[in-house]
RNA sequence: GGGCGCGUAGCUCAGUGGGAGAGCACCCGCCUUACAAGCGGGGGGUCGCUGGUUCGAAACCAGCCGUGCCCACCA
């Protein structure tokens, strides 16, 4: 009996629960929620710390608590939910642990701008207590939007233990490494120079400064008259307000008698002294340098090692506060105003402008930050970085790619004291209470805050990164020594960007080994490049290039945006991101779901063993598909999304599609009952074990299939696919090679004669046998268009085929010489090229004597070959030239 | 100033000693019974420039040009 290998169905029910859905395109938003809150409440995201698998873990990079997702999230949360996917698949106990960042400044100004224009207020007069209040009440109303768009693109976190670091757990761990750090010496207060935001008006680290080429000014003043005289230059006139000495190299002869001695500070009368100091660069400038300490981190240091005296001339908000002229004056309106009242007493000696130097900005306003003398609080991070680069260095944690481990070590091996103050009303607060007599108190999580009159607790807050840099331990308990801890920690891999290596990562190692002492937080840090536009250009408001990640997951479901950033992420590259590709990669789901719906419709199934007596080109399809399994396995476990996810692409799509369904088609229609059946079986093990390679990738459309296809539980605890290479056959790659060279040229003449694609030619094939290709002479025909000769069969047209097929074909007489003699003519040429290169290699001793035997047999078949098709082609140029 | 990249088809990128590739875009022909979100066919690149190493260079080395990022206390 024959077997119609399709036949029409009715659509039916699009819920994948209920049974088989064979709508002819896929539909990502019927399936995408109703999958997700199965896989939820199926607990397959649950980690179970009594589990007796391998533990796999990884904690999530804690989104703002206010923020949105955004396309970088999107793809850092793709390549962990792929590797996740495929460990737990592996049969791993796997912790992915959600969670949010209360970050601090965005948050803090983010609902003080709210209050400015709701209530035409500032945080100062709500007060503090108020104020804070508020920014919880923001926070439950509006934060932890991002955590619904995870949902949508399908991530497998653990919900049930979602972590906020402001937390009770978290903020007690951020006590209790205070007071370890503190009570170790590692913590301390001092006056130092820090980088100050005259808007935000807190302190800030130097990794919150963005360094920027700006135009500015170079003045050169003489201080001093006459033999006592010195020409000192400056980007920053007004600062020569607070300046306590000049500096110049302590070997510079110009300057030797100077030295020790006093000279007038112009506009201030001040006397102040001239010192030696080897920080001065005797080659710049005039080789003198004005001094002022409070405002200047290297005059800072210069005044320590000269006992000079430190004048603040500036408030919080970079407002001149020397008595004068210039008090209230901001520092641009007094640079103008000092520069010319030094002009009118003719002191300056030289303007450059513009003048381009570094200028460092805040990185959250942008506002010029002020180096400014404060009290502030410090981590002492020499010892502690010093074994945060060791762990690198021996490799106890691994940095992927390693080409950004030079960065890393930068960073380590030339970190400054990490300031932790912000004068800030959102974060942790330090937890330092001041006596009425002067003392200081640590007060740890378990300890009673001092109480009665005169104690105050320290104003600040805790640097958000300060709290950030315990979310690997925090999050699971620590201190306390919790069963999640014991089970899941160190974590397995870090994945995050390349650009918060220094805030986050670094700062991660520096506590966690500090911490859990000397315990690594990670293993492996997988960092990965940013999302950029489709130019490549960084995607920013201002530019108006941002995208919101879930339009095009409305567009094209989650599996499109998961599969095209996937694709794009070559290791520790940037990649831009393209509608069109993601359209593209939405194509390609909807090709896996065509293809599986072809192949549910005709019987497919995973009942049972293969067959061992398997056809050739069942043979090639499991060879093709044991090597795909091995090298996205591996691509996979190198973190090499963007090969992994080309490999599957083109496997599916250009092997399996295009020619195994294609040749299937024969076989089901065949009339061979046998060989039919065993069609069924193949199709359904090659799809069973493509779509679980897929899964990790695009997970709703290939659970969707696969539950479909199999009848089985859920692809997110199907076993991942294992090659084991017995399955490989270069044979039946060779014949079906063959077979598809047949059929691709026989294709390319039908095109170059203008042949439409669905008539049908009559015509004899002849050399099959000696190509190895005579079973398939039925599937060349069916793929082909070719129909078995007719009583009247007169060939018009000889299509010579490399391995020696030769096909005749009776065109009516239509033949197109002319397209067929052009079509002949660029083969010859490509033919004839080939041959030169290849025998002027050969006629080179050089090459014959020096290079390997299987390079020169490999030139010496391409010689051959070439030379084969040139005679080939010129007798078929011959034949058409009698013709015409 | 130091460090790390990048420069390959119109665009975005793979390829890292031995036959120039992919996706998208483009051109031609097709609604051929899984899929027009598709099918078949096709065109297109002196691999930034110069020199070197080598039998052989897109790949390795040097220099140059262009470009991006990170770090940095040259007033």
């Amino acid at each position: 009996m024959r077997t119609a290998y399709h036949r029409r169905v009715p659509e039916i029910s699009p819920d994948p629960s209920t049974g088989r859905d064979i709508a002819s395109q896929y539909e990502p938003r019927r399936v995408e929620d109703v999958l997700y809150r199965r896989w939820v409440d199926r607990g397959y995201f649950t980690a179970d710390a009594a589990s007796e698998k391998p533990p796999f873990s990884l904690v999530i990079p804690p989104p703002n608590v206010t923020g949105s997702l955004h396309l970088g999230h999107a793809l850092e949360q793709t390549l962990m939910d792929a590797v996740l996917r495929r460990r737990r698949m592996l049969g791993d106990e796997v912790l992915w642990l959600p969670g949010m960042d209360h970050a601090g400044i965005a948050t803090q100004v983010l609902v003080e701008k709210h209050l400015a224009e709701t209530e035409g207020k500032t945080r100062h007069d709500v007060g503090r207590e108020d104020f804070v209040a508020r920014v919880w009440r923001w926070k439950e109303e509006y934060g932890g939007k991002i955590l619904g768009q995870m949902r949508r693109l399908g991530v497998g976190v653990d919900w049930s233990r979602e972590r906020f670091t402001m937390d009770d757990g978290l903020s007690k761990a951020v006590q209790t490494i205070f007071k370890r750090l503190y009570e170790d010496g590692l913590i301390y207060r001092a006056e130092r120079i820090i980088n100050w935001c005259p808007t935000d008006h807190t302190a800030l680290s130097d990794i919150e400064v963005d360094h920027a080429d700006d135009e500015g000014e170079l003045v050169s003043i003489r201080y001093g008259d006459g033999d006592r005289s010195v020409v000192v230059a400056t980007t920053r006139v007004e600062t020569m307000l607070g300046d306590t000495a000049v500096a110049v190299h302590p070997d510079d002869p110009r300057y030797a008698h100077l030295i020790g001695t006093e000279i007038e500070l112009p506009l201030v009368g001040r006397m102040i002294p001239v010192v030696a100091d080897a920080h001065v660069d005797p080659e710049f400038g005039t080789g003198a340098v004005k001094v002022t300490p409070a405002h200047d981190p290297n005059d800072f240091e210069i005044g320590q090692r000269h006992s000079l005296p430190m004048v603040n001339i500036m408030d919080e908000a970079a407002r001149i506060t020397a008595h004068g002229p210039f008090e209230g004056l901001s520092r641009e309106d007094a640079r103008h105003a000092v520069t010319a009242a030094l002009r009118e007493e003719g002191r300056i000696v030289a303007e450059k402008r513009p003048y381009v130097h570094a200028v460092g900005h805040c990185s959250r306003c942008d506002t010029v930050v002020e180096p400014r003398l404060s009290l502030q609080w410090f981590v002492r991070v020499e010892k502690l970085a010093k074994a945060a680069g060791d762990a690198v260095r021996d490799g106890r944690v691994t940095i992927e790619p390693p080409a950004l481990k030079p960065r890393y070590f930068d960073w380590v091996d030339n970190m400054h004291d990490w300031c932790i103050s912000r004068q800030l009303w959102w974060g942790h607060r330090i937890p330092v209470w001041y006596g009425p007599n002067g003392e200081t108190l640590c007060v740890g999580p378990n300890d009673t805050p001092p109480a009665g009159d005169g104690w105050t607790q320290d104003p600040d807050v805790l640097d958000t990164w300060f709290s950030s840099a315990l979310w690997p331990f925090s999050t699971m308990g620590w201190p306390a020594r919790t069963a999640d801890l014991s089970r899941f920690y160190p974590t397995s891999l870090l994945v995050t960007g390349y650009d918060i290596l220094f805030f986050w990562v670094v700062r991660i190692m520096l506590f966690g080994l500090y911490a859990m002492d000397g315990e690594v937080p990670f293993r492996t840090v997988l960092l990965h490049g940013l999302v950029r536009d489709k130019y490549g250009k960084k995607m920013s408001k201002s530019r108006g290039n941002t995208v919101d990640p879930l339009d095009w997951m409305d567009s094209y479901g989650s599996d499109a945006l998961r599969f095209s950033l996937a694709r794009g992420a070559n290791p520790g590259l940037d990649q831009p991101a393209n509608e069109e590709w993601v359209a593209a990669a939405r194509n390609s789901c909807n090709k896996m779901w065509n293809a599986t719906r072809f192949a549910i419709l005709n019987g497919a199934t995973v009942e049972g063993d293969l067959p061992t007596e398997l056809g050739p080109v069942d043979r090639w399809i499991c060879s093709r598909l044991d090597e795909v399994t091995a090298e996205v396995d591996g691509y996979l476990a190198s973190y090499e999304f963007a090969k992994a996810t080309a490999t599957l692409y083109h496997f599916v799509w250009d092997e399996f599609c295009d020619w195994y369904l294609e040749l299937a088609k024969v076989s089901l229609t065949s009339g061979d009952d046998a060989a039919a059946a065993t069609t069924r079986r193949v199709l359904g093990e090659v799809l069973d074990v493509s779509l679980r390679l897929l899964h990790p990738f695009v997970p709703f459309v290939t659970e969707t299939l696969w539950t479909t296809l199999t009848g089985g539980e859920s692809l997110v605890v199907a076993p991942w696919p294992q090659a084991t290479g017995q399955r490989r056959d270069a044979a039946a790659e060779a014949e079906v090679a063959a077979l598809q060279s047949v059929v691709t040229e026989v294709r390319r003449f039908r095109s170059d004669q203008g042949l439409r694609p669905g008539q049908r030619v009559p015509a004899r094939l002849s050399g099959l046998d000696a190509a190895g290709v005579a079973p398939h002479e039925p599937a060349i025909r069916v793929l082909a268009r070719l129909e078995a000769p007719t009583d009247g069969f007169a060939p018009t047209a000889t299509l010579g085929i490399a391995n020696g097929v030769t096909v005749e074909l009776d065109l009516s007489g239509t033949l197109d010489v002319a397209a067929e003699t052009a079509r002949l003519g660029r083969d010859l040429a490509t033919a004839e090229k080939e041959r030169a290169q290849t025998e002027a290699k050969l006629g080179n001793a050089d090459f014959l004597a020096k290079a390997p035997d299987h390079v020169v047999a490999n030139i010496r078949d391409r010689a051959a070959i070439a030379s084969a098709e040139i005679e080939r082609i010129t007798a078929q140029l011959a034949a058409l030239r009698s013709r015409a």
